[in-house]
Parts: C-alpha cells; structure tokens; sequence
DNA sequence: CTCGCTATTGCAACGAGTCGCAATAGTCAC
DNA sequence: GTGACTATTGCGACTCGTTGCAATAGCGAG
C-alpha cells in the first residue's frame, strides 16, 4: 500500500518531515506502513519484525530512530510495559493507562475516570503532572487480593 | 566485614536460606555484605560493579539470580526507573514510589500521603491493590508546567 | 539536471539483563 | 569424615535497545 494513499496523519508524514529539515528515506516509508497497519499497542520488537517483513534488509537501530523522531512529531507515544520493556502506542489513539496483576499476570486498561482520579491525586500538593500512559502500573487485581486473604 | 557482624536482617541471611533448602555460598555472600552497605536505591549494573568490586571474578547471571531470591525473602524489592531499567530498593526502608520530570529530569520520591491518596484511586471501582514503589511515575513537575504555561 | 550540504543509514560494539546446560560444590544423613 | 543429592555457578548465546562513526543518499538551490 502506497504511503499517499493511506489515512491521515500518515499520508502527509513525508511533507511533514520535509517541512522540518528532515528527510523521506524508504525505511521511513516502511515503518509508517507498518504502523498504519497496527491498531492500539505494538513493542519495539514486534515493529522490527513486522517490518522485517516488508523489507528484510531492515535494520534495527534504523527503526527504532524512526520511532524517536516520529514520537517528537506525536504521531506515536512510548511507554513501558510490567517488565520496562518498550511499547509503543499508535496514535490517534485515547489517552490510556495500563494496570498488571502480578499474581495472575493479566493486563488490562485503565479506566478514563479512574485514570483522571489517579491524575488529580498526583496534582494534588505539588501540582506534578502524570503522564499515566508511560508506565504499566504493578499490583494484584481484586480477584487475587480476594483469593489471598481467603487463603490465610 | 563479616556476615555474622551485620545488622539483622542480613546477619540471618544464611540460616533463611539453609531453612529453605537453599544454600549459602561464596557469591551470595559477596552480594548480601554489598546490599548491607547500601542505602536506598541501588540499580542492577551497580550492585554487579560492587561486588566486582570485593570479588573480581563476580558474574552478573550470579548477581541477578541472587537477587531474586533475595527478593523472595523480602530484603529487596525491584523496581524500574524512568527508563524501564532495573532498581533495588534495600531494606527495611518505607514503601515509597517516584515521580520523574522529563523535561527538567528531576526525579524524587513521592510522599506518603500522595502514595496513598493514589492507591485509593486506583482502589477505586475495580479493587486494584497497586503496588506503587514498582514504577517510577513519568510526567511534568509544577515548575516546568508554569514554565511552559508562561512561554506559550 | 547537477552539485553540495548534511540528515540518515548500516554496521559493529556495547549495556542491561535473561536463559539453558554441564560442571561444581553446599548440605544433610549416616 | 564420607557420600549422595541437588542447588548453584560459570559460561556462552541471545534479546532488546543504544551509540559512534564513516559511507550513503535525500533535498533544495542554482
Ligand atoms: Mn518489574
Ligand atoms: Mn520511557
Ligand atoms: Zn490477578
Ligand atoms: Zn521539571
């Protein structure tokens, strides 16, 4: 699939690019068909692989200096999974948070009221504001807690 | 200085470990008179050039695997920074999380009653128990907001 | 179309961990 | 003390990224 035919904001990253000094090269055009064709969350390493896909000779360093400037053009945000890996999300996408329960290793979302609660609690004395898509929050979901108690 | 001369909890590491099957030797040895003399946060790659330190010919696998069962007896709990990269919090120290600014790069340790104001909203709904001392929180601390805020 | 400037690439080395496996060495029972 | 059982070590290979550097190749100007 050509780059211009994709949707916004893909279709106008080149001139983006230009526009800023920077150039339009063909590994660029691969990771950005590589991300049009990924929906919510990707790690570094998938991305490499996929990209690996559409071009064999793909390098990693070149991808992942291609996230970095894509991320100060917004189109994608980094953040961590449980275990500090890298993860990327694929914008536009809503703002979101992730909870991990250690015990039974599920992840799920963070809810918008629930992550607006933990924001508000953050700003609260100090006026810090959290970026709370950046990292996976570690815990034991409710069920486990359950499970634990009932258990001792 | 040797192990038995250590404060609790680290002059009883051995005993734990032999009541557990497990064994107590030359490297764990290293790694434990290393942590007793550490306060607060130690990253991974630190502890190993420590102990390297007492003993040239330390091995990082050796390092990290003692950790984890250090771990499991509780004296130290891992953690991650901004970065997603490794650190150990040394105990008994009180359970706290961190905040780091990424645009001034300022990183602190957050107060208790912001920790609990936290865990209360994550609490919330769904019953999520997080364990808050796991992440280093990301975002803008209030001086570099106002900063922004002025500029624009 | 050609040229020159410099952003970007490929490559190789490195940093922080993790893992499987064969050899080593604690520990406990006798 | 000796021996056996098996936890642990050392090692090498591998994953996920990051970085410096020399060669390449976009891009805008003429
Ligand atoms: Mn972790
Ligand atoms: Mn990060
Ligand atoms: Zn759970
Ligand atoms: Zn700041």
């Amino acid at each position: 699939m050509a780059v211009e035919s994709l949707p916004e904001p893909w279709s106008s990253v080149s001139d983006r690019l230009r526009r800023r000094g920077l150039r339009w090269t063909p590994q660029r055009r691969t990771v950005i068909e590589v991300l049009a064709g990924a929906d919510g969350h990707v790690t570094g390493a998938e991305l490499v692989e996929r990209c690996r896909g559409r071009d064999a000779s793909t390098i990693p360093s070149t991808v992942y200096r291609t996230l970095d400037v894509l991320e100060e053009l917004g189109l994608v945000r980094h953040g961590h999974d449980a275990n500090g890996r890298e993860e990327f999300h694929v914008l536009p996408a809503a703002e979101h948070g992730h909870l991990h329960c250690r015990q039974c290793g599920a992840t799920w979302e963070i809810g918008d009221e629930r992550a607006t609660a933990v924001a508000a609690a953050l700003r609260g004395a100090d006026g810090f504001e959290v970026d709370i898509g950046h990292v996976t929050l570690v815990g034991r979901c409710a069920d486990c807690v359950a499970r634990t108690v009932a258990t001792s």
